[in-house]
DNA sequence: CTGAAAGCGCTAACAC
DNA sequence: GTGTTAGCGCTTTCAG
């Protein structure tokens, strides 16, 4: 615990018997500082063990050098995955990256946004938690001259840059797909709360059935679920038991899509043969269990990178200033055993 | 994008006819300073729309308000868990949490440690790199005095607090558990890398081994593989090829656990009855897949609040200077259909 | 190309 | 209890 003062740019300087503010200047590689200078400032940086204080250089110039991140929660894979996506791009340009989550809770991720204003973060990455689709905070922080983007989910009416999936033309080329396999009946399952991205996963099923002149209200029923293995479960099981018609559940996530295959297992049923099963994006574990699950990828990572390179540019150039970008990753359709009548070569 | 200039504590000093360190003073809520004052400046604070500036105050009080994680791959699941539980215990306590991944790569390793000193963390908390065994980078971290402590995994050699699993006896309860199930020939699946957590793993079997009087030389084989589920397939092909005996498949993660069950029914083999499989670290996957995989759970979203914790003790009193605290958090086995002959009621 | 000097916004002695 | 003052370490005008 040597707790030693730490050599700054005037040690550097005495040492060197020349001004501090040459010293500041060869260290950023000021264009009018001679090359001879610049390396004897440099030598005697390293020899004398100087580390910046970022703290203070900071203060003077009022930058962070870093980015703020909120996702609902860490722990789900596609946001890590998001999230480590951001974290490569930014700190290959410099920045850090501050970590929070809002728990899809609207309080906490006002407090979040609050949190990182104060810390003088330079823009926000979000997707905004499930509970209220008042922009409201955001709104301010973009007032304040933050940017924030949104990734994966947005508010409407916030105008600022997007990074989405193209979940929708993706859901339409999944049901047109369940169709070709001779599905004719579907069970929806839906998340509970109103948000863009199931907003967008039924319209495109909707798509599918229009696009082949079929009928969204006599082919499809749709129940409103924790989206969950264990809401997955529950929800197949009622409809078997109430005997609704159904032969195909296409769940809104890949967690619910297990549990309706554990559900029509445990029945005695057949996957894909009595019923095919569908889910949304490409949990590792529907990969890996039996029948593998046909599902929706989507490159979080990619997502991670490409909103933190559009927030980099905006922050290299703060004039370009565009008003309102929105990209669409392509998610891609992954056809697996569950919905998969014609090979049947398991 | 309004670029006014923002108030300060001095602009609140004016308005009040103050001076701007009875401000401070107050809105840090020193003792000293009449609960009249502080009303008076709460209020014209919240008027003017105050929000302190975190960088200058940084600067006088060279403390950052953030402590740095840094684990190799934060889309882990076992990691982004951790990270949940050190965000919420670090934000109750007021910190902001800059995240790094090494990609268990000793070079990222040092460079985010060079980082996250520059931008002053007050403390680090990692899970280091597999490459490499030298500890020399966090050992320099400490001697400038900023308290870094080890999760999960950690360096010998180096005095300072670590959370840690109880794997190893864990590990002894597991293989405790197959003996008595009547497992004879262990085929081990190891990480290539040296390090502590795989030996524990390891030591926990010969432990277990030894405390029923039996010879780990005749009984045990073990393969050093990526541990993946490429890694487990392949592995387990490449043991039933060459026709070598075993009865239980102890893969030191469940990835590798899961290719080694796939392998096996791929071989027309049953399980548990002809081949027991136990993994480790409880993947979501490993309870979804069937048969369920015999796993040990490490909780690590207790890991990641208790090493926080522990952080946030040491900050708020440096004198306290514990030289080196090991804390071991309890595992549990959790005995699934991959290990259980007995109720076969699948 | 380099030096002098001011100050970013806040805190912490030290006075009174 | 409050005011005065002096910086934290760096950047950035403005001179020369």
């Amino acid at each position: 615990m040597t707790k030693q003062k730490s050599t700054t740019i005037h040690d550097i300087a005495d040492a060197l018997g020349i001004n501090s503010s040459t010293v500041s200047r060869a260290l950023n590689d000021h264009p009018k500082v001679s090359e001879k200078t610049k390396k004897k400032v440099r030598e005697m940086a390293t020899q004398l063990n100087y580390r910046p204080n970022v703290l203070a250089s900071n203060l003077r110039t009022s930058r962070s050098g870093t980015i703020g991140v909120i996702v609902p929660f860490i722990s789900r894979y596609f946001f890590s995955t998001v999230i480590a996506g951001i974290e490569e791009e930014a700190h290959k340009a410099g920045y850090n990256v501050l970590i929070s989550q809002s728990k899809d809770r609207l309080e906490l991720e006002k407090k979040n946004i609050k949190t990182m204003m104060d810390s003088r973060v330079e823009g926000i990455l979000i997707s905004p938690a499930l509970e209220g689709t008042d922009g409201q905070h955001i709104q301010e922080a973009l007032d304040h001259g933050v940017p924030v983007f949104f990734f994966d989910r947005y508010h409407e009416g916030i105008e600022t840059t997007k990074v989405l999936m193209n979940d929708r033309s993706t859901a339409k080329a999944l049901g047109q797909h369940l169709l070709q396999e001779g599905g004719t009946h579907f069970l929806l399952l839906t998340g509970q709360m109103d948000s863009s991205i199931y907003r967008d996963r039924a319209a495109g099923i909707k798509d599918a059935l229009e696009s082949t002149g079929r009928d969204w209200a006599t082919q499809v029923t749709s129940q409103k679920i924790p989206l969950t293995v264990e809401g997955g479960i529950e929800a197949v099981e009622n409809s078997l038991k109430k005997g609704e018609v159904f032969d195909v559940v296409y769940a809104m996530n890949d967690l619910a899509a297990i549990g309706a295959v554990q559900a029509l297992l445990k029945a005695g049923k057949k996957i894909p043969e009595d019923y095919m099963v569908v889910g949304f994006s490409n949990e590792p574990t529907s990969e890996l269990i039996h029948p593998s699950i046909t599902t929706v990828n989507q490159s979080a990572w990619t997502m991670g990178k490409t909103v933190t390179r559009k927030l980099v540019e905006q922050l290299k150039d703060k004039e370009l200033s565009v008003a309102s970008e929105t990209t669409i990753l392509k998610s891609e359709l992954v056809i697996r055993t569950s919905s998969s009548k014609r090979n049947l070569e398991r």
